[in-house]
DNA sequence: AGCGGGACCTGTGGGC
DNA sequence: TGCCCACAGGTCCCGC
């Protein structure tokens, strides 16, 4: 579900609710939530909040110990993270439920609700991030490298679309961003990812921090169920040029846009606009 | 080694 | 109206 502009926003919009609480009591309503390596939740008792931040697609919770601890969530598909009131009841799609304690004393609950269920909680150190083979291989992030970093990640002559949406290659992208980066780059998905000159791979990176910057000023796209922290929906989806418009005109050149499957992804782009 | 495709889930929307 | 099927923002695992 939520990709690199989402999760930023849900990182936003969750700090000033969190920040400076203290974790009280926990309880886990689906096993298969909390990730294999994660540390139990009655780790967190005890521990105040530091930080909310975003690395790739990952939400990470800093935990004020002697030694780093984490709270790190995958939202994936489906998954919603959010604060209600003490006395708010579970959802039938609540798989967590956190309560949390204010500097005032008051207390809150921090929920974890996913629908589909392939979302994520991991609290976890050092040591056991290292263990974390995903953790260990994410790519750079898009927002933070130079063309020259982009373009010595993409030496494979794999499709450019399924390059995009390997997290090993760059983090943080997924289906609706590598497709709108790729049309505002005005370059095929099907190219192969190593055949961008230098030009090309600028362009490219120009685009998906463009499209990524753009979309986090509006607080991140809503297909379906994503929302913030706060409960709110993103507007990026209404600026959309190509992502879910399969057979509709391109908005910039009027010719019908082509949609394919690209490393079992839905992808739609322009065939006149992108070589 | 690296790639493509199916699996993992539940819900929704379109077509009949 | 209601049923069935395809599809959905991501990653993991398997076989080729």
């Amino acid at each position: 579900m939520p990709e690199l502009p989402e999760v930023e926003t849900v990182a936003r919009t969750l700090y000033p609710h969190i920040h400076n609480c203290v974790f009280e009591n926990s309880s886990l309503l689906l096993k298969s939530t909390l990730h294999p390596l994660s540390l139990p939740l009655s780790t967190l008792t005890g521990c105040r909040i530091k930080n909310v931040r975003r690395r790739a697609k990952l939400l990470i919770i800093d935990l004020d110990k002697t030694s780093p601890l984490y709270l790190v969530a995958h939202l994936r598909m489906t998954g919603r993270l959010f604060t209600a009131k003490a006395n708010v009841e579970q959802g039938k799609h609540t798989r967590c439920v956190f309560g949390l304690r204010k500097p005032d004393g008051s207390s809150f609950q921090l929920f974890f609700d996913d629908t589909r269920t392939f979302g994520k909680l991991l609290i976890a150190g050092d040591a056991i991030l290292d263990k974390w083979k995903f953790w260990r291989e994410l790519g750079p992030e898009p927002l933070e490298i130079g063309s020259d970093i982009l373009a010595s990640r993409l030496k494979s002559a794999r499709a450019l679309k399924a390059a995009l949406l390997d997290q090993k290659v760059i983090a943080g992208i997924g289906n609706i961003y590598a497709d709108e980066a790729l049309f505002q780059a005005r370059l095929s998905p099907l190219r192969p990812a190593n055949s961008l000159n230098n030009g090309e791979t600028a362009r490219l990176l120009g685009a998906i921090q463009d499209v990524l910057r753009r979309s986090i000023s509006q607080c991140g796209s809503s297909i379906r169920d994503y929302r913030d922290a706060d409960g709110n929906v993103g507007a990026f989806q209404n600026t959309f040029m190509v992502y879910g418009r399969g057979g509709e005109k391109c908005k910039k050149c009027g010719a019908l846009l082509h949609k394919t499957k690209i490393g079992g992804r839905a992808t739609v782009s322009c065939p006149h606009c992108q070589k």
